[in-house]
Order: C-alpha cells, then sequence, then structure tokens
RNA sequence: GGGCAAUUAGCUCAAUGGCUAGAGCACCUCGUUUACACCGAGGGGGUUAUAGGUUCGAGUCCUAUAUUGCCCACCA
C-alpha cells in the first residue's frame, strides 16, 4: 500500500487541484461539445470586502448545479462577475480616506475620487476573486465581467436611451428620501424602517380670529416651519366646522388653511394633521392634489433653511429643542406622548433619512408604451421562471403588484454617469439623452454641454447583468446561452435584484432572464443571530477552510438547509462534515490497501458481480444513481447529499467493506468506487478529484467524466432480501451482545443445521462460531442459527425486550391488515401503496414468528 | 395595517399525502478486529405547538388559535 496518512490534507492538496481544473481548460464552456447546455451567470459580490459566509454558501449552490450539469456533458458556463456596488462602495472608501488620510472626497475632487474608488474596487475584486477559487467554484475566468467594462456598460445605458425613446424615463420634482450622509436620494427599498421609542407632541394651531385653537400631533416638530397647511377627514364631525378656516402657524405667523382629506386617519392623534409637502411623503401627495406650495425648510445637510427663519442653520434636532421650548413659553405644546415611531434609517450608512423635494430621474413602471409592471407580472404568474421555493413567486407578485416608478438617479460621484446633457443657454429643461456627448446643443448650437452630475443606482446597472454580460444582443455567448438556465441568490435581495433583472431583461431582450431562480435563505450563527463584523459572530469561510477544508465547509452550507429557509453554520457542524470526508478517503485507503493493483473500474460485466453482497451493493448502488439523479434534478441539493452519505456511509463502508475484507471481488469495489466519487464531486469536488487523480494517475479529470446512469438489469430485488436477512442475523446478535455486555472478544458458538452460504461472513460480523455438531446444551435461535449464549444472558430481561418488541411489531400489523380490510383503502390507494403493506404485513410476521422462538428458546432455559 | 414563513428528539434540522416520523450533534453502554478513535457496534430519547376539518390514509392539505422570526407599508 501506498505511504498516504490516515487523514485527507485538504490544505496540501486543494490548490494544487483547483490549478488542474483552470489548467485543463473546461471551466470554459469552449472545449466541450454538446447541443445541451447550460449557463449560470454568477451575481457579482460586493467588490470591496472579504467573502463571508453568505457568499460562499450561494457560490457553493451554483458550483454544485453547474457541475453536476458540466458532468451531464452539457456545455456548461458559470459566468462570474463583479459589481461596482454604488452607494456601498463609496460609503466604505470615503471611510477608507477618512481614517487613513485624514481626507473627505470633496478634498480628492470628483474626477481623483472615482479613478481612485475605481482601482480600489479592482484591488478588492482581484482579492475576492482568489478566495472564490478557495471554495472551488468552476467559473470561467477569461470571461469574467465588471458592471463598469465599457462593452457591459455601453448596453447598460442605451437601456436607459431606449427607455427614454419609449416614453418610461422622466426627470421631476418630487418628495425622494434623502441621506444627509451620503448626499443622496435613494429608492424606497434602500431605506429601512426601524421602530424606536419617541415622542408625540401635541401642538396647537391658533384659529385666526378667533380665540380658538386646532391641535395637531406630530413627531417631527421642526418640520413645522415648512407647514401649508392643516388636514382633517372629511367625515370627522369634531372638526366639521373648521374646515375652510384659517390658523395661524405658531412661531411663524403664516396663514394657513384648514384642509378635508379621506387619506386622515381619525384614530391617530387628535384627528388633525399638519401638512409639510416638501418633508413628508404623504404630505407631499396631499398637497400635490391640494394644489398647495412648498416651503423647503430642511436642507441636504439636514440643516434648517433660510426659510425657517430664526432657526436658520440649526441641525435638525437642535431646532427641534428650541422649537419645542418656544412652543411650551407660548403655551401652545399641549402634551407630550411617549410613542413607537417608524425612523427612516440609510441601508447603507444607518443615519437617519430626510424626506426631501428634489429633482430626479425616474423610470416609470407603467408606461404606455411598455409597462415593466404588467409584463413582469405576466411573466411571473404564468410561471415562465421556476422559482425555488415555489412560495417565493408569491412574494414577486406582492412586490410587483405595488411597484411604484423607481427614481434611478443617485448624487453620488461612483458609479456610471446619467447619460444626459444639458446647454447653459437653453437651461436644464432641454436636455439631450445620449450615451456620447453631443457635439453641439440641437436648439442653439453651442458646442459647449455638460452632463448630468447624477449616476445610476447600482441595481439599474446590475438589474441588467443577466444579458450585459453576455454581449446583447449580439454577442456568441448571448446567441448560445440566453435566457440562462439558473440564478441563485440570497431571498435578502429578492426584491433588489431578481425582481429588476425580470423586468430589465423583459424589456430589453423580450425574454426572461433565467429559467430557474434559486433562492437560499439567510446563513445565521448558532443562536441564529445575523451574523455582523461589529457582532463579531461571523464565521470566516476561509479560516474554515484552512481548518477543515474547502469540502467540509461546501458539505457544511447546504446540507439540512432547506431552499429559501435560514440556516445556522457553527464550528461543529462544519467538524462533523470534515468527519466524513475524513471517511471518504479512509474508503479510498481501504480499497488501496485491498490490493497491489487496485483500480477505478467504468463498467461491469454481470458475470463478474458474484456474491451476495457484490449483488446487493451493485444494486443499492443503481438504485442511489436514480435518487441523487432526481434530487439534483429538483434542485433538492440537500436530500440528495443525505441520501447519498447514508449509501456511502451505512451500506457501503459500513456493511460492503466489512465483508469485502472476507471476500474480496476488486472489480466490484472499483466499479462502486468509481461512481461513487462521481456522484460526489459536485458536492466534494477537491477530496473526489484528488482520489481520482491519484487513481487514474492523472490521465483524466473527474470534473468531466460522465454522471453514472442507472442499470435497471443491477437491480436484484431478491439479493437484497437475502441481503437484508443477513443484515437482520447479524444485528440480532450484535443486539444481544450489547444488551448482555457480551465482549466482542468472546466467540459465541452457534450450530446451525443448514449451512449458511454466508457463514464465514456471519461468523465474522457477529463474531461467532458455527459448529456442524450439535452441541447437548440449550441454545437460543435467531433465525436459523442455534446460540450457545444460555449462561451469558438474563432470561427475564431479554423475555421482557422480547415480549415489548412482539407488542410493538402486533400493533403495527394491525394497524396496517385494518387498512388493507379497508374496501375505501383498497379502491382508492395507488396498487404500488397496497402491494407495499401487503408486504410489510409479512415481513412483520416474520420477525414476530423470529422473536416467538426465541421466546420459547428462553422459556426452555 | 398587509404579506410570508416557522413551530417535529436535549440542540440543529430532514421527511415527494402512504414503511413503526428520520439524520447529525449531544447523552449512555461496549470496543484500540492492520481503511478510518476525525472510528466501530449497540442503546435511550417523540401526543410532530393547540383545536377542529378534508381524506381509505395527514408532520404533510384546509380553517381557526397561540408563540417566534422575516419582508413590505405614507398613521403624522
Amino acid at each position: 500500500m501506498k505511504n498516504i496518512s490516515k487523514t485527507y490534507e485538504a490544505g496540501k492538496y486543494e490548490d494544487e487541484i483547483y490549478k488542474l481544473w483552470e489548467n485543463s481548460g473546461f471551466f470554459s464552456p469552449d472545449k466541450i461539445k454538446s447541443k445541451k447546455k447550460y449557463c449560470n451567470v454568477l451575481p457579482p459580490p460586493n467588490a470591496n470586502g472579504e467573502l463571508h459566509v453568505g457568499n460562499a454558501s450561494g457560490y457553493v449552490f451554483m458550483d454544485i448545479f453547474g457541475r453536476y450539469h458540466r458532468m451531464k456533458g452539457e456545455k456548461t458556463l458559470l459566468l462570474p462577475g463583479k459589481d461596482h456596488a454604488g452607494i456601498l462602495t463609496q460609503v466604505v472608501y470615503e471611510r477608507k480616506i477618512k481614517e487613513e488620510r485624514n481626507i473627505t472626497r470633496h478634498d480628492l475632487g470628483r474626477e481623483k475620487f472615482y479613478k481612485e474608488a475605481y482601482d480600489f474596487c479592482i484591488d478588492r475584486a482581484s482579492y475576492m476573486r482568489a478566495q472564490e477559487k478557495k471554495i472551488g467554484i468552476s467559473a470561467d475566468w477569461s470571461r469574467e465581467k465588471f458592471t463598469l467594462d465599457p462593452d457591459v456598460l455601453q448596453i447598460a445605458l442605451e437601456t436607459f436611451v431606449n427607455m427614454h425613446k419609449d416614453g418610461m424615463v422622466y426627470r421631476g420634482e418630487r418628495i425622494i428620501n434623502w441621506c444627509p450622509r451620503c448626499a443622496t436620494a435613494l429608492s424606497d427599498l434602500e431605506v429601512i424602517h426601524k421602530e424606536t421609542d419617541g415622542k408625540l407632541y401635541y401642538v396647537r394651531y391658533p384659529i385666526k380670529d378667533s380665540k380658538k385653537f386646532i391641535t395637531v400631533a406630530t413627531t417631527r416638530p421642526e418640520t413645522m416651519l415648512g407647514d401649508v397647511a392643516v388636514a382633517v377627514n372629511p367625515g370627522d364631525l369634531k372638526y366639521k366646522d373648521l374646515i375652510g378656516k384659517t390658523a395661524v402657524l405658531p412661531l411663524v405667523g403664516r396663514e394657513i388653511p384648514i384642509i378635508a382629506d379621506k387619506r386622515i386617519d381619525r384614530e391617530f392623534g387628535t384627528g388633525a394633521v399638519k401638512i409639510t409637502p416638501s418633508h413628508d411623503a404623504l404630505d407631499w401627495e396631499i398637497g400635490n392634489d391640494h394644489k398647495l406650495e412648498t416651503i423647503q425648510v430642511i436642507n441636504e445637510e439636514a440643516k434648517i433653511t433660510k426659510l425657517g427663519g430664526k432657526y436658520e442653520g440649526q441641525g435638525v434636532l437642535e431646532a427641534r429643542g428650541n422649537i419645542l421650548e418656544d412652543l411650551e413659553k407660548l403655551g401652545l405644546l399641549e402634551k407630550t406622548e411617549e410613542t413607537k415611531i417608524n425612523v427612516l434609517i440609510c441601508e447603507r450608512c444607518k443615519n437617519t433619512i430626510q424626506p426631501l423635494i428634489s429633482k430626479q430621474w425616474f423610470i416609470s413602471v407603467d408606461a404606455k408604451k411598455y409597462s415593466l409592471k404588467y409584463e413582469s407580472l405576466k411573466a411571473v404568474k404564468n410561471n415562465k421562471i421556476k422559482v425555488y421555493p415555489e412560495n417565493f413567486r408569491k412574494t414577486l407578485i406582492q412586490w410587483f403588484s405595488n411597484l411604484r416608478d423607481w427614481c434611478v438617479s443617485r448624487q453620488i460621484w461612483w458609479g456610471p454617469r446619467i447619460p444626459v446633457w444639458y446647454c447653459k443657454n437653453c437651461g436644464e429643461d432641454k436636455y439631450i439623452v445620449s450615451i456620447k456627448k453631443p457635439d453641439k446643443c440641437p436648439l442653439c448650437k453651442d458646442p459647449k454641454l455638460y452632463q448630468d452630475p447624477d449616476t445610476f443606482d447600482t441595481w439599474f446597472t446590475s438589474g441588467q447583468w443577466a444579458y450585459s454580460t453576455l454581449g446583447y444582443p449580439e454577442g456568441k455567448n448571448f446567441k448560445e446561452f440566453y435566457p440562462t438556465d439558473m440564478m441563485v441568490m440570497g431571498r435578502d435581495i429578492l426584491f433588489f435584484w431578481s425582481a429588476r433583472m425580470i423586468m430589465m431583461s423583459l424589456y430589453r431582450t423580450g425574454k426572461i432572464p433565467f429559467k430557474n431562480l434559486y433562492f437560499t435563505g439567510l446563513i445565521r450563527d448558532k443562536e441564529g443571530r445575523k451574523m455582523s463584523k461589529s457582532r463579531g459572530n461571523g464565521i470566516n469561510p476561509l479560516e474554515m477552510i484552512d481548518k477543515y477544508g474547502a469540502d467540509a465547509l461546501r458539505l457544511s452550507v447546504f446540507s439540512g438547509v432547506t431552499p429559501g429557509q435560514d440556516s445556522r453554520i457553527y464550528e461543529e457542524k462544519i467538524e462533523s462534515f470534515r468527519n466524513f470526508v475524513t471517511k471518504l478517503w479512509n474508503i479510498y485507503r481501504y480499497c488501496i490497501s485491498s490490493s497491489e493493483n487496485f483500480e477505478l473500474v467504468g463498467s461491469i460485466y454481470e458475470k463478474e458481480i458474484k456474491t451476495l453482497a457484490d449483488k446487493w451493493i451493485i444494486n443499492e448502488l443503481n438504485k442511489i444513481i436514480l435518487v441523487v439523479t432526481s434530487f439534483l434534478e429538483n434542485k433538492d441539493i440537500s436530500l440528495a447529499q443525505e441520501a447519498l452519505r447514508k449509501f456511502t456511509w451505512d451500506q457501503f463502508a459500513d456493511w460492503y467493506l466489512e465483508i469485502h475484507k472476507i471476500e474480496k471481488n476488486e472489480k466490484v469495489l472499483g466499479y462502486v468506487l468509481d461512481k461513487i466519487l462521481k456522484l460526489w464531486h459536485p458536492f466534494t469536488p477537491f477530496v473526489t478529484e484528488k482520489i481520482f487523480q491519484d487513481l487514474a494517475e492523472g490521465k483524466k479529470l473527474l470534473m468531466v467524466e460522465k454522471w453514472p446512469v442507472a442499470d435497471g438489469k443491477m437491480i436484484d430485488k431478491k439479493a437484497e432480501k437475502d441481503f437484508k436477512n443477513l443484515q437482520n442475523i447479524t444485528t440480532k446478535i450484535r443486539n444481544l451482545r450489547a444488551s448482555y455486555g457480551i465482549s466482542p472478544s468472546v466467540i459465541i458458538n452457534a450450530y446451525s443445521e443448514k449451512i449458511e452460504n454466508n457463514r464465514e461472513i456471519i461468523e465474522k460480523l457477529a463474531r461467532v462460531k458455527i459448529i456442524l455438531e450439535k452441541p447437548e446444551v440449550k441454545m437460543i435461535k435467531i433465525s436459523n442459527l442455534n446460540l450457545d449464549i444460555a449462561s451469558l444472558i438474563d432470561v427475564k430481561k431479554e423475555t421482557e425486550r422480547m415480549e415489548k418488541e412482539i407488542k410493538n411489531l402486533e400493533s403495527a400489523i394491525l394497524k396496517t391488515e385494518n387498512l388493507l380490510k379497508n374496501e375505501k383503502f383498497i379502491k382508492s390507494a395507488p396498487e404500488k401503496i397496497i402491494e407495499d403493506n401487503k408486504n410489510r404485513v409479512l415481513e412483520y410476521k416474520e420477525k414476530i414468528s423470529l422473536r416467538q422462538n426465541l421466546l420459547e428458546d428462553l422459556n426452555q432455559l
């Protein structure tokens, strides 16, 4: 036997194996000749950090599907990419230059900042690529794309131009979510609602020419500086007489109307609401409908503007304090209540959002010429895309149904700029949409045009990932691989990404972006908490790979995991999968130790399958090939792994190899190992390839070996039954031993009237000695073996145990027999189920008779 | 407020309407038999959250209830 270590030393081989795959050229689909194709455009990781276990998990799923299809002989392309990740990268990079150089982006200027951020992004990207390779992802790196690559970007920008032509783009002053820290507008999705403790202030607004007041309730009293009305519900009797009257805004003195609007909730607060269209989304809508003016009193830095009078320049919270104090002095602050309020915070930097009115670019989702909303809904509802798990379809439908116009402009510097040009003479009301800078203004012919300073929402470009990376519309990759087959993503970016990909792809290509959409859950820590840097509870995938190997990490992120459901990961779990990898390794060690010239066997003749154990393991192997394949086809990779592990460990290692020590059959051993390596390869590519390389002496590559196909002729029901018998006898004897503390070193004498075919096997596995002459002692009969253990066991205890087991079996039989007597069951149940039940009764009866014989024996002792 | 999910062994989770509801970890007993102690043999542990219903048959489908988590949302 070759001198190899008892455990698989992952760290020693993994990089080498990865290089072997990479150099083979089979990561590229071009080397495979087949009409069948498989393509998965890999989601870009954020190009600015470390690979975390969530990313790693996603890639493992994609790689398993990819490797499976590649082994099925399909032209397989896993196309990797990088995302510039607009706001996130800008936030990270700004933080970095602040920490390292104590400067802001303004110190650098736009151009320099962009260049530095670009270099930073590229640098992180190559760093992360090295990490992705560590988990074994079989992607075609030669086709790698970046959202800012000129060709990819060109396609994305063209979409904007096309949308503009189709009347789907408009620029408008609207209320938007403004992050004062990031100094940009945000879409609704980028804003988090966080419930916090807050206060509800009741403020009295005097009624003009009257001594009365109308009391409004507000959580943000500083916005009152911009109030333009007080609104009540038209059906609210309390305020019926006040509608149409005028209130005088305290501290400001502005006269504002009291209006009626049905959107006002009578039950909340006092039922009267101050209306500040510049700083509240609902107020903006109400203001718009009632044609009220807008007064911006809070600026982009979250400070009070000039229009805020004496509070000008104060921060929002500072102004709030002063205003409350001043109201108090005037006796206009009626009361203060504790309440829960929804604070809006920026998803990226966690600062409080200020709703502001701002001029932004919007994409209409329901334009006349093309409705993104309707077309997406239609595609999703009509099952054009298979969704795993299926119930996530509902979530998508709900989101598309409630879809509102999409604000795509951001005021950040990092990212592609909106392709819109203005002329100084003609003003910004006139603009030209063009990717290239036009020579001159089409109106006044002035050549001095300038570009809109805004950049795109990151999701505008990544939403086009499915076709832009493939080179829409003329690219070879696009023609060959679009629509793609698979998209895997975390459920947390369902709306951000999958929804936008569906909608953008349908618009641009007229086709769905992918046929299958698979959602993974989030990976949490052992206590079920989200992993976060600040909490320090994250599992670092690279550290785990160092410690336990990539295969163990891979197993631990998808095993026991249901699509779309969150899962937990912790070191003990990874460790136990490492143990399985070691098991695989030792199976290999056994094989090569069993004979000098052990080799993998691709196909086998029936005559080479000799013993009962041979027939049985081949039978089980063919069953497991069917099972694993069908689970994989259904995308149930966790179940596939589970079934395969049971076969490998519980059947092949624990039974077949043990028996193989007694009756060697190198052909069958080599044949089964060959199939096991292939079946495991998508899940644990490194260890399987390593073993395969050692055995194939580098002549072939497991990665592109053919996926095993089950052979119906190899199914052998009789062998299955006979072997089960053998297992039963063995287990029963072991069971007796364990119950009565009979050491394995004690060889039990057994007498058999009929010499067993599998005499030696039973002798070895059950540690008995089968003798041919009946000895003159009382014996206990198990199946057709008479065991001489009377003196070793506790008769009373064993009798009780047998009785208990018989009782259990009897009740199971009763249940099944009743079922079989039931006419309705016989009438409506499928044939196979009835058959199974009948067999089950027989099986139980057999077991009972075995135990009854035992009982009789026991009684005679 | 709307929606989605979860609730199964001590813990983490499986289970395609059909086998006595299964694994891994943990626990208990025994065991270093030259593949593996990162192991092997065996064992204990369950009213599948609760209450109804559909069905020949329900952990699985339906209806409520409870608890937990998540997502969406313009009650200031």
